[in-house]
DNA sequence: GTGATGCCAACTGTATACAATTTAAGAATT
DNA sequence: AATTCTTAAATTGTATACAGTTGGCATCAC
């Protein structure tokens, strides 16, 4: 029982994992069936994933999955350096507490012992990916604004544009590592400046830092072609 | 007849003019009864309702009221402050449409007007505001980013951090006018920097402009214990 | 062959019945 | 008198029936 909370993870994943295509319509009694379920918590999950922005309704009807166009992705990351630059200078003007600061080192001890290393390989990769992860969720938690937290979970719904994204795209070894290294060293940097309360600095640095998800994705152009181009979660990005 | 739609925005009505209060338990039953509905658009409003974030469920069970911290608030505002910079910023980098200039060049000129007037009362200070709701739409959708509309749509949940609450606290007519007439030159010196391309100025300023907010509700302070104080949408604030 | 009309199937919106669970009160026991 | 146990009422979760609407398809007229 409490089928409730199950199909909407479900079907978010579903959506995520591209198993969903965009444009595709989803009916409540196919998917009823599919989940063996009645009617009424498939419509539960459909409102609620229509409010998350997977989902939009053609002619105030059915559901659609949604798509993006690519400048809607170049859009959320912009979005996401300014809120992560707030939640950096936050951090730098009330003074960074103790287990925060910790965190922080223990993410660049590990992303300076990963990127040491002679190998790059996909565990490697992981590692940082994950470590990633953790850097940012400390700054983004660590500012305690929790309409910030908000403001980049609806963000973080837009498909590429979260900091977890970096991970989508897989080139050669050498030129992930390369950018990593970029990346990584921009951490160190952030860092250094929220430890010496240099809050517009830290502001500034992370702003810059979220460009990185453009270039690691070959998303940075202006060219108005590209920006309509069409974008959905679970797509494969060739980079 | 579409009784979905009606019951979610008289609810989210009754929320934000406080005739629900924060902490109060809202339950199907009564809720139908008093709609004259069944269960099922009271359960559809609901789920909307928590996804946006007015309501929050107590143990996975019943939902309740949300209040808000006056920290959230405050920084909430700060949030609004750097989205409408970056609004402001990517209208200047991209170079300011025809359409869009107009409206923004209408909204000083009404300002201008109203604020030369001897008089600032009631009338004065309603047509000031709508005036206000107007330009800041502008711009945010005026930046054609629309990862930036949905978080500040976001952020709007929060009562009183939104650009339509400086409407909120009602003072002196003096303080009053002196303050639009304050606001009033940002909204200058935005629309000056935006035309003459300088994107760092245009978001720079934009993100000051924000800080009335604050400034306006008397919530300019970083005293923990102010901090920490209960506020809820449709609170009356003494100023 | 083409277009209009009408019918049928599928779907959404709403109401409601039923099951499972929580809450509360009251009774019983210590 | 206090605590615990029992039980009933209220509430949420789920299934399902029914009505109203829409869209597609076939038939029919031209």
């Amino acid at each position: 029982m409490k089928h409730q909370s199950r199909v909407v993870a479900e079907l978010r994943k579903q959506i995520l994992n591209g198993e969903i295509k965009p444009g595709q319509r989803l009916a409540e009694i196919p998917l009823a069936e599919s989940f063996s379920v009645s009617r009424t918590p498939i419509r539960h999950a459909l409102t609620i994933l229509e409010q998350e922005g997977y989902l939009t309704r053609d002619d105030s009807r059915s559901y659609l999955v949604r798509s993006y166009r690519v400048g809607d992705v170049i859009d959320a990351i912009e979005v996401r350096g300014v809120l992560e630059g707030l939640a950096a200078r936050q951090i730098a003007e009330h003074g960074i507490s103790r287990p925060l600061l910790l965190e922080l080192k223990a993410c660049l001890a590990e992303g300076d012992t990963l990127l040491d290393k002679d190998t790059f390989g996909d565990e490697e990769q992981d590692r940082y990916f994950s470590m990633n992860d953790r850097f940012h969720a400390a700054i983004i938690e660590g500012s305690g604004n929790t309409a910030l937290m908000d403001a980049l979970n609806q963000n973080d719904k837009i498909p590429f544009a979260s900091a977890a994204s970096v991970a989508f795209h897989r080139n050669t070894f050498k030129d992930n590592r390369m950018r990593s290294l970029f990346a990584h060293t921009q951490h160190h940097h952030v860092v250094e400046a929220i430890e010496a309360g240099e809050s517009a600095r830290a502001e500034a640095l992370m702003k810059e830092h979220a460009q990185v998800g453009k270039r690691g994705m070959n998303l940075y152009s202006e060219d108005p072609a590209t920006r309509e181009k069409q974008i959905y979660p679970g797509m494969k990005l060739s980079a």
